[in-house]
DNA sequence: AAGAAAAAGTTAGGAGGCTGATAATTGCGC
DNA sequence: GCGCAATTATCAGCCTCCTAACTTTTTCTT
């Protein structure tokens, strides 16, 4: 999440008036990019308030979701990088911590050894469990101002979206910008 | 941006199925909430990453977006935090960033000796009119896969999870969470 | 089979948020 | 008027993420 955003954004009139000034304001695209921010950021906030609570954060959370899954016995740090989204010297970090408090253990892989087994102690599975009812409910609140028709409309539209950054970032990222 | 999100998103057999082991999990609000944190973390970190080229943070372009406006000619620390989002001290921390590399200076505000003035230099008006072309390029770049009527759907969507959020923050900030 | 390339995990250092505490000033209740 | 509460800006310390560089091991090339 951002964290920052404007609090009381731009009415559209004004995204207007702006656009005289400015050719490449467009209003419309202006006005559905704050809104996203801002959603985002406020149901992340929300969501980040309830793992606050629970004394967990967003990135150890997910790591423990992961390893929760009932098909999954342990995973590598290079994998739970991958499927979390963030780098693996974050996950490092992460998996520091969560060993810490006994939600994790490390283990060597015999096969490679540059590798390494992480794996939810039982304690940590216990952990997750007791959490997930609250956490499914806390979802269910943020999302219930809407139907399920505008539910399914809201999907549709942010797929179409990120169907679009996907192939922008794809040939974006192959060369790295010059400052 | 929580920049800590599944890469691949639980297709919505999967939380279908998982829902028959936890109750409290509604399919159509788990789906639309991780695509909204899915996108507006993607959206964030197009825009990031543009900033990011132009050397300064989203926390700094947007006061000097404050700033910039046509009407304003200062405003105080404490306002800028609260119409940016983000706490007074970290606002010293972007003014001092800002101040520092000559786009903004402070002065005394003479009728409280408490309060200060925080005014755009004429190179900080340079540097973020020189900026917004770009931005607003990049605004448009990023919302183009959605037609202008999408974009309307999309922002009713929004504003209605928004007002739920805020009528339900307002209710949960009256009392602090015990842990 | 040897050297180069790639991959796994970690470390070090930095950026940008946050909370909580502090000092100075102002405003309010009585 | 005087003391107590609120407000302003700041500082100190923490958390989580990042990038860049490094070590060890594996894999690919030839």
């Amino acid at each position: 999440m951002p964290l920052l955003m404007l609090k009381d954004l731009p009415q559209y009139e004004c995204l207007l008036e702006a656009a005289e000034r400015y050719p490449a304001l467009e209003p419309t695209a202006n006005e559905a990019f704050l809104h996203l921010l801002r959603t985002g950021d406020m149901v992340f906030g929300d969501i980040n308030h309830f793992l606050t609570s629970h004394n967990i954060s967003q990135g150890r959370f997910t790591v423990m979701l992961l390893l929760h899954r009932p098909w999954v016995d342990f995973i590598t740090p290079a994998s739970l990088a991958e499927e979390s989204g963030v780098t693996r010297a974050t996950m490092t970090g992460l998996i520091d911590t969560l060993e810490k408090d006994g939600m994790v253990v490390r283990q060597m892989d015999e096969n490679d050894r540059r590798a390494v087994h992480v794996r939810l102690t039982k304690q940590g599975h216990a952990r997750i469990e007791g959490m997930l009812p609250d956490y499914f409910e806390c979802v269910s609140r943020v999302m219930s101002p809407l139907s399920d028709r505008e539910r399914k409309d809201l999907v549709r539209l942010l797929q179409k979206l990120q169907e679009g950054l996907a192939s922008a970032n794809l040939k974006s990222s192959t060369q790295p910008i010059k400052a």
